[in-house]
RNA sequence: GCGUCGGUGGCGGAGUGGUCAAUCGCAAUUGACUGUAAAUCAAUCGCCCUUGCGGCUACGCAGGUUCGAAUCCUGCCCGGCGCA
């Protein structure tokens, strides 16, 4: 059925297996880790840094170019791989993470109409607001999703934007990456069952009107992959409805729908992760927003294929890098005065020869080189990771090398 | 030497008779961050302890006025500026 998807090694007594995308602007082996760009770029890595590292793809976000440049200036700008001068493979996520981190569907808040956005007459001046009281503090407002899509306000200037499933599309379409997600509706694993449920059957919706429109665009078919995500939440039996809806769709690819913020609890990703099994075989999965080193092989362990996470370069840009013995935070008086090497088990192209002092300095005095190195170095890390976990795939030992990463990891916890 | 302004926590700088261990900023310390409204955010930040709307010592130094002073008065020390 998916040509463009080759399943090329399985890992015995595992889901794991390793393979090859094919897109329009090359191969992708898999598994596979995509460093996030969201607006088009890798915050502080250079498109020939993440080259020299071994990135495949990159995931950019459909809600962030749309406001800012623009879709028209990416598609002048020859899409969205030559506009940022990557001319490798790419990704764009559909603007439904930010549904959720806009503070819509966060914590089942009750939406309620803030006193301003109600004129004198009573009637609204502008699209009403979800107010969430956790986070009021750090942010404003937000988003109102209705079944038939999502009204929101721009975090830039306040105008009043739209996003539908065919809205969402047709501007994947324009930014031209090679895969591209469904529309769809992400929640907190924290959310009551019947919200789960109904911001899924929701999701199911709109993955059909995604496909549909998708199916309509000659042309972006040809070039394009469209991939649905499945919700549910942290219920095991609406997972597997998901997995099986979006699987029957008729998408090139799944996407493993949610948030997996530790906040959630140790074990979202786990039960998440098992919907996996009512999929085709052959069909690719990505895991949205899974980055974390040991939660990137324990998804590889249940067949996940390709990964984006902000991670990598969040931590490193606040001065915190993975090694093989946990993450450490490079701020911290213990790395002031360490002449050892950044990461002395894990040296990453671009990074040799800095030391932790140095870098410590460097983050310490807020220079930006101090968060570029980071984030190299967790890029890199991360790649490097499952790059690692593909070999063993192939070589069949795939569970010894995730234990003992992961066991290492752990040590320094303690 | 005279005049004048000023001396507050690691630094800068509020406070100008009571609820001040002292607003705030910086620095420091620790932590958070998983489809990026994040080069962001949070907590701690005089000493002691049984961590409590607890005890103690603090606002250049020494006295004084007052029920009560970082805040008013006197003297001294130090610094900036001006005049000699």
């Amino acid at each position: 059925m998916s040509k463009h998807f080759i399943i090329t090694e399985r890992s015995r007594g595992t889901a794991a297996r390793a393979g090859v995308i094919h897109t329009p602007h090359g191969d992708i082996q898999t598994p596979a880790f995509s460093p996030v760009g969201t607006k088009a770029n890798v915050k502080g890595v250079m498109p020939s840094q993440l080259r020299d590292l071994g990135a495949q793809i990159v995931l950019a976000n459909t809600y962030h170019l749309y406001l800012q440049p623009g879709v028209d200036i990416v598609q002048k700008g020859g899409g969205l791989s030559a506009f940022m001068n990557w001319h490798g493979p790419t990704i764009t996520d559909s603007g439904g993470f930010q549904v959720f981190s806009l503070g819509a569907a966060f914590n089942r808040k009750v939406s309620k109409f803030l006193k301003e956005d109600v004129a004198e007459g009573g009637e609204l001046e502008h699209a009403p607001v979800i107010f969430d009281e956790e986070v009021q503090s750090q942010h404003g407002q937000l988003a109102i999703i209705d079944d038939d899509g999502v009204t929101f306000t721009s975090h830039h200037d306040g105008s009043l934007h739209r996003f539908t499933p065919e809205r969402s599309v047709e501007i994947q379409h324009a930014l031209g990456a090679d895969i591209f997600f469904a529309f769809d509706e992400c929640t907190a694993p924290t959310e009551s069952y019947e919200y789960q449920r109904e911001a899924m059957l929701r999701t199911h919706a709109w993955a059909e009107r995604s496909l549909k429109a998708h199916r309509q665009n000659i042309d972006a078919r040809e070039k394009q992959l469209i991939f649905g995500i499945g919700q549910g939440g942290s219920f095991d039996d609406l997972r597997k409805q998901s997995a099986r809806a979006i699987g029957e769709m008729g998408f090139d690819g799944f996407g493993l729908g949610g948030s997996f913020s530790k906040k959630y609890g140790d074990n979202s990703l786990e039960s998440a992760l098992k919907m996996l099994a009512e999929l085709p075989e052959d069909m690719p999965r990505h895991g949205l927003g899974v980055g974390e080193p040991t939660d990137v092989l324990l998804a590889i362990s249940y067949g996940v294929d390709l990964f984006d996470c902000v991670a990598a370069t969040r931590i490193g840009r606040h001065g915190s890098i993975y090694t093989k013995r946990g993450i450490i935070h490079l701020r911290s008086a213990e790395y002031h005065s360490d002449q050892s090497m950044l990461d002395p088990e894990m040296i990453i192209p671009g990074t040799e020869g800095f030391t932790r002092s140095y870098v410590s300095h460097l983050i310490r005095s807020s220079e930006m080189l101090g968060s570029m190195i980071c984030s190299l170095h967790n890029v890199g890390f991360i790649v490097a990771l499952v790059d690692g976990a593909r070999a063993a795939i192939k070589e069949g030992r795939f569970e010894p090398y995730r234990e003992e990463f992961v066991n290492k990891y752990a040590e320094r916890r303690s």
